[in-house]
DNA sequence: GTCTATAGATTGATAGAC
DNA sequence: GTCTATCAATCTATAGAC
């Protein structure tokens, strides 16, 4: 291996191209140009570009997921262990926070946050269910958690305000840290926490709404 | 004028493609082909695809815009002559029924709410400005009599929960009626005025967090 | 206004030398 | 594994006949 980490450089720069401009309109050639290796890399490497796609998904999605999976099952297993039912707001901190937080703690990831938004609303048909199949196993514990925190509530209307809640997390990530000229008098969220603690107040408060 | 209506099939399909695959994956092609018009016809009645796209906004935008400024001000005018504050949540509904009741009133437009989805989550920048500027005189009334309703409540963070709230809509409305398959045991919202309703629950209680 | 034909650019993918 | 060269398909846009 001349370039031991020429898939390395490939998946960042697709990470941050794709960021950027969406899956469609991203080229090879414009990722191979950023990546600095030949075009024909990416088919080597890769297979496809659809395939490409997956695994810059992949790469990011294994870890983050270990991280959602492990902290909302220590909140259930904690309001186990005090025999309560869990709380809607630790609930959703479980799989906000380390979302959110993914951008700081693991390097280079920047730019995923945005792509996760993206993945959320993306038209290709494909690129959506790839993803969605990927977020499955957390979104069941995080529903079920939350049907255990709220059992007054309607299942299906908990369904329904949780896709309400993913919607506007996918928003606030993709376009955290784009919106490039703010309102006058408006302060951008003052760091991560900030940001974290303001969406779980708004989310939790329409979870729990009459 | 042969065929008079050349311009209507043109922006019918394209607005059903654009729904349905995003703007960039929708090829001038695909759209004259649906419309069984000419290829060339598109840019002789719009000058180019750009231009398409901002005219599909504009034939729905111009009257939806006018409808949700008409009943905001409605409950601007309303709280001004009891002398009360405008309650959120009717302030709210002014700007989300119309929206969410456009696909059952203004005929023909059942894509159109999908495209409102998509464009805020456009990658193109130009698309998203272009739509964004439309709706800015609509988002300034909001966020006005939002801050009245609710004085006590930061501006800055006032801003954040509807940037929050507006994501969670965009999200709703570029998935509705688009959701192939359910969980079992989830009831899709009996009709529009039951997803409203779920939806005012929601944003409400999220801009009323403490 | 509608059509055919085509220019001119860009795309994903691959064959084959090294 | 990396490179050059290129194919075949696609795209937007336009020129010019009718």
């Amino acid at each position: 291996m001349a370039q031991p980490d020429t898939k390395q450089r490939i998946l960042d720069a697709a990470e941050s191209l794709f960021a950027r401009d969406g899956f469609h309109s991203t080229s090879l050639r414009a990722i191979t140009g950023l990546a600095r290796v030949n075009l024909a890399a990416v088919n080597y490497h890769f297979g496809s570009k659809e395939a490409l796609i997956e695994a810059v998904f992949e790469r990011r999605l294994l870890p983050l997921n270990e991280i959602r999976l492990k902290k909302l099952r220590q909140v259930g297993a904690l309001a186990e262990q005090v025999g309560a039912r869990p709380d809607p707001k630790e609930v959703l901190r479980a799989f906000i926070a380390p979302t959110l937080q993914f951008r700081d703690t693991c390097p280079g990831s920047h730019d995923f946050i945005t792509l996760v938004g993206r993945a959320l609303n993306e038209p290709d048909e494909t690129v959506r269910t790839m993803f969605i199949e990927r977020i499955r196993p957390v979104f069941l514990l995080l529903f079920d958690l939350l049907h255990q925190g709220l059992p007054e509530l309607d299942r299906s209307l908990l369904f329904w305000r949780l896709q309400f809640a993913l919607g506007a997390m996918g928003h606030v990530m993709c376009r955290a840290g784009r919106f490039q000229s703010l309102p006058d008098g408006i302060e951008p969220p003052r760091d991560t926490e900030a940001l974290i603690g303001m969406f779980l107040d708004f989310v939790t408060a329409g979870m729990e709404a009459p």
